[in-house]
DNA sequence: TTGCTGCCTAGATAGATGTCAAATTAGAGG
DNA sequence: CCTCTAATTTGACATCTATCTAGGCAGCAA
């Protein structure tokens, strides 16, 4: 279930600050990379969602017309992109967001006057 | 030079928020495959951290060692992606960000009960 | 007109990725 | 031990994508 981060070092001045070297770049766009699968999007918004706080996975299963293997694969996908977590408990596995990397990549795409600076913007919701 | 937005009606409610339909997810899922690429995010940085807000791609074709087609494609894919936008001028072609973009996304990574920096956050849901 | 430059398009190709079926591992309980 | 269920791994396959070369179009200047 241990499963290295690939992504560590990743990000934090927002894309419209100084120049992003080619390490991170490739760092960054691998977090991108897991996040560009629609499944993978809900898969995540089940788990962040979820109000325990933690999905199991069978749970997560049953909303797409997809075999087990493959909503495994995703997750495999999401937790070595840093994004979630594992862990298992008796027969289950319950997966929990990072939340970390979400603050993180929030403040990658803030940009230049606006307010709330090197920090998450506030919870307003827009919707 | 004009190219449709495939993906207008994107996202607004973060991850953590109420459930993520299936339409939803497929176009935010386009636009983070847009940011899949490390290359695309480089010129992306580039473009939205000019001086003068924006690009010439004369300007983004040298940092790379890649063909002109390339950085073309990549630009493409931005552009359709909704995140930059084109314009001709004489001889050169300058790229623009589109900030509404940038901004959305921002809100999207937004964690509940979460004032600022990087801290774990409470367990408490707005909503 | 002709030529030159900047940028984009078209077509081809090697490599990456999403999906499934089959096999495997881990735990619970006979 | 054996069996059942939950979840992951493996291997195969079709599709998608990043990159290149070759060619086309637009603008500028002789």
């Amino acid at each position: 279930m241990e499963l290295e981060d690939v992504t560590a070092p990743v990000c934090c001045s927002p894309l419209s600050g100084p120049t992003l070297g080619g390490d991170e770049a490739v760092e960054l766009a691998g977090v991108f990379k897991a996040l560009s699968d629609p499944v993978r999007l809900r898969l995540l918004n089940m788990i962040a969602s979820a109000p325990s706080g933690e999905a199991c996975v069978c749970d997560l299963t049953g909303p797409f017309e997809l075999t087990g293997p493959t909503i495994s694969h995703h997750l495999k996908v999401l937790r070595k992109a840093g994004l979630i977590n594992g862990e298992r408990r008796g027969t289950w596995v319950y997966y929990q967001v990072v939340p970390e990397r979400l603050t993180r990549l929030s403040g990658l795409f803030t940009l230049p006057g606006q307010a709330g600076r090197g920090g998450a913007p506030d919870a307003r919701r827009l919707r």
